[in-house]
DNA sequence: AATGAATGAGGGTTCATTCAT
DNA sequence: CATGAATGAACCCTCATTCAT
């Protein structure tokens, strides 16, 4: 079946390119790992650089999906933030494989997300939706005034991207393992706290 | 003179590396830019990992003597704190390559640092120094308790970071120029303000 | 047709080898003369060590069938030694290559052949024969009791073998011009007479 | 001392030729080994070939000096045509270096020798002595008439030569071990005995 | 006499890609 | 829809050799 095939190119270049960049990423591999013949990459992508596109925007559009259940409009400003912010991190704990592959796109140059317009539907409508909240926050007297919700997003996101992303690094730098269950509750709940207290009009003590 | 020339392969091949990566980077393109003969990138580093080693502890080893120069220790917790988010920003807004290498790395599984003890030499020092204007804070009556100084380091370099690291992907995402001098200094603005206020007792209004 | 094309390469290989030493053969070459692709050989043989091995095992694995058309157990011992004698010094005469070959193999500690087991294949049933053969002789009273079998195959492979693999520097140490017919003929009539009288009971006066 | 260094890249020349042929051999191993300078190769013998060259004439012209100390014109025939054979394989056994370089000069077509005039001055005496002795023999009714001192000396050096220079492929090919003392003083008590009875008119029961 | 620095040519090997079926 | 065979460009690296002192 064709559609079939296309997934397994895809999931395996997912896993590959993750994996070792887009440069260092084999087709061969690809192919062997999907269990498909080699030639069907250029056949249903075109080249590699349309393979590793394609992949982009099947991490990026999964997103989506995801971020739409939250339903935070029924929940107070500080639950709903809270929420925003635990799903923020959660998203990039569970999918490893994005961290990877944004980091990867960003050193090429984020060439391959030009023709996307993905991207673009995804990102907005979370700076919408954290814009929503802290208005709400700010109305409900519990949000200081003038956060710029882009900028929160950045940095929530770079809060948790950073940790992800660099974790080997990190990891050799402060000579202490960040790769256990533990280790990563630890760091959500820091950001949670930092984030929502630099946002709130009286901090938790 | 020999030494002259393994400093202007170091320059080259990290201008290389941070434009392309470890496998876009050509050893032609660096020797070529160095302005010596390719054959002198494995008389003097063995290798083109042992060059991208070399150039991972040289642009460490250079963050080192700027943090010595800050001097915090005389200054009141409040202004040495500031400072201290001020120095992290500005050192990856005025280190581009620095940022680009250390992503490159992390996609490479942080294999040529297993070696290096620079790296370690580095961190553990501001760490120090945060936790040490933290504890100071807390005295003075500014800052709050329980903030772990490892953990606001990670967040306070992940909202840095993840700005200029992934600066591609973000500007197509928010179809905004990000690398304008005001958008940099808008986004310092906003993470001094909300890294200061996450550890405020009483935030600013 | 891929098998084709592996033969082709096997040629052009073993000819080339054969010319230049396996260090002296140019991947280039190989290919050029078999009229096909350079990356062949790597697809179809790993790598130039691993073509090299290939043309060993061709060379040593042709013998075999020559040496099965002897049909020497229906002779006389005498007729049969004196067949093999010529037959051993005829083949290195009409495989050049193969002398080169070996010599080759040797200079390199033979380290090709490690894997193989074409070799003792070869080998061990040209053993047997001259062992019978010795025997037969011994029992018709014509042969020395006491011959080593191996030794003899030894001998006469070595009073050959010496001197086509050696024909340059010879040709020049005795300023004799050893490649003609006529030179040949003489060396093959002395190898007999030797080694025949050697194991004769009753030499030829 | 000039000399000295000149003698020390001389021997390591010699070895490592030996050990890994002409085109397996490192310039920068050489002078390693001698302890000298690389440049000094170029200095003392213009190129590796010339250096090849040198070590070629040295293990040539050091044979003339053991040939010379054989005084077998005192010996009776039988007596000194048994101790050429056996100074023969012992040269062989005991300067292996030369067999492997013998060996790889022809593999490259006995091109360094075209120049030595060494070379001829070493064997052509050889072959005065053999067919002194076996005229000797003759005379003495002990030798048959007719046989070749030239062929003769190529047959006894090639029985002894075959065995070291291809000892890699005869220990694989026989799966035995030949580099024990006992094997080697088998062959040689073989050789001998083969190549005297070869040339003697009433051979030994 | 001797050295360290530097070079150019090319070697084996890899890999994305195309051809032919 | 899918495959096996083949290609060309280029990459990392090596090595004999020369330059400058």
């Amino acid at each position: 079946m064709a559609e079939a095939t296309r997934r397994q190119l895809l999931m395996a270049a997912q896993e590959i390119f993750a994996e070792s960049g887009l440069e260092g990423a084999r087709i061969d591999a690809i192919a062997k790992r999907a269990g498909v013949n080699k030639q069907l990459v250029y056949h249903y992508f075109e080249s590699k650089d349309g393979l590793y596109s394609a992949v982009l925007e099947k991490v990026y559009s999964e997103i989506r999906n995801r971020e739409a259940d939250l339903h935070l409009d029924a929940l107070p400003a500080e639950e709903a933030m809270r929420r925003l912010i635990e799903f923020s991190y959660d998203y990039l704990r569970d999918n490893r494989d994005f961290v990877r592959l944004l980091a990867d796109e960003n050193v090429h140059g984020g060439r391959h997300m030009t023709a996307s317009e993905t991207v673009q539907q995804i990102n907005n409508p979370t700076i919408e939706l954290i814009s929503k909240t802290l208005a709400r926050g700010v109305d409900e007297g519990l949000f200081r005034k003038g956060i710029d919700p882009l900028h929160f997003y950045l940095s929530i996101a770079g809060m948790s991207f950073f940790y992800f992303a660099n974790i080997h690094t990190i990891s050799r730098a402060f000579a202490r393992a960040f790769d256990t269950a533990e280790a990563q509750d630890e760091r959500r709940a820091h950001i949670v706290d930092l984030a929502m207290n630099g946002i709130r009009l009286r901090p938790n003590a």
